[in-house]
DNA sequence: GTCTATAATGTGATAGAC
DNA sequence: GTCTATCACATTATAGAC
């Protein structure tokens, strides 16, 4: 579920330890903080020492930088559909609805992402090439490819407070459903509801279905 | 600007040390980090010794407490305002368009308190009372406000996803106006934008101006 | 009010046995 | 593949001189 067998250089792990590392500290991060959890507390978790962490991995970063992969990869994904010349204003709307999907499916990650952006980005900027040579593709952060494009002139600000909102509609949307105080969430109504509220805040698509209660006079 | 004067133990500041320790404490929280930011750091970057800091501060975690302080005295205003019951669906509207404006004003500390909201989750785990002392009233996570009314159930699951939304629609704006790459941002045009953009996501006020004219007619 | 010096602790990481 | 034992280091924090 997480990251894909036989990734790393040894031999055949039985038990499944590698995973199961992976999994606890994917907990304890989205719990505590990457700073937060020390190596010290994983291992006590998973059951074993801190020596046995370093087998299968590197570092306490390469832990970090594992766990983001599929977020990485999301993010360059993204990033060639952004880039595709095919259409000018429906491009977004398009993008949008791709993600709201994939975010459903990744929701828990992007937690974790969410809350250890900063952590991630100071080890992005301490070791670019170990980030490299985790994933190929070019050595973004995530948060940085959506600034170049908000920065871009040819958007006027309201354009991009909206591009830039929508942007954090779906992320706070994810957010809502992992949340246990916000109860259980089918994951298909909420894409369903987030695809009709950033063509709201987009002005694109069908006029504004207008709420039942009024909860403003106009 | 940031802190109130005389707030600490000892006699009068004659050089400003303290406000000049919060100064460069801010610039380097919002930089790197809490935890990726060491006391040595902000000692050299100010001029003084580690020592020295703790003469003015008993902790790194009350640096980190002090400058948070406007956050929660907002955050605060925040939950008095909406637990006034004097509107129903208008209410949020009322509450969003007061803080677009304190968010203007609040900026660079609102966009710390999202860097660091983990690390500030974990001192505030670690000792409460520390926390309570620093500022009267309730000892909630900002977080956790929110949160508390995004559970209730009298909300449908659409209404609750556009109040989430709308929030972060705010803090994206004001992170936009924060970074570099987006050029300089007018806060006036900005609060303007956004309350109109707020207004379309909850379909509230005047029907949706369209895309590409001036979109505030007034 | 700031310094020097140092304590006390926890951290990430390594070596080598089994 | 996991262990024990330990290293080297940075960190927060304290004591006491000036």
């Amino acid at each position: 579920m997480l990251v894909r067998p036989g990734s790393a250089g040894g031999g055949a792990d039985g038990s499944g330890t590698r995973e199961r590392i992976l999994a606890i500290a994917l907990d304890l991060f989205v719990e505590q903080g990457y700073e937060e959890t020390s190596l010290r507390q994983i291992a006590e978790r998973v059951g074993v020492t801190k020596a046995a962490l370093y087998y299968h991995f590197r570092s306490k970063d390469e832990i970090l930088l594992t766990l983001h992969e599929p977020v990485h990869e999301l993010m360059r994904n993204a990033m060639v559909r952004l880039e595709n010349p095919a259409s000018g204003g429906g491009m977004w709307m398009t993008f949008l609805d791709w993600l709201i999907d994939q975010v459903a499916v990744h929701s828990r990650l992007l937690l974790m992402y969410q809350r250890n952006a900063t952590a991630l980005g100071a080890v992005h900027r301490k070791d670019p090439d170990g980030v490299q040579r985790h994933h190929r593709g070019p050595d973004v952060e995530p948060e940085q490819l959506f600034l170049r494009m908000l920065g871009d002139p040819a958007f006027s600000l309201d354009d991009r407070v909206r591009m830039a909102g929508s942007l954090a509609v779906v992320v706070a949307g994810a957010g809502l459903a992992m949340r246990p105080a916000a109860g259980a969430v089918d994951p298909a109504e909420l894409a369903r509801i987030l695809k009709v509220a950033v063509r709201d805040l987009l002005r694109v698509g069908p006029p504004t279905p207008p709420p039942l209660p009024p909860p403003l006079p106009a």
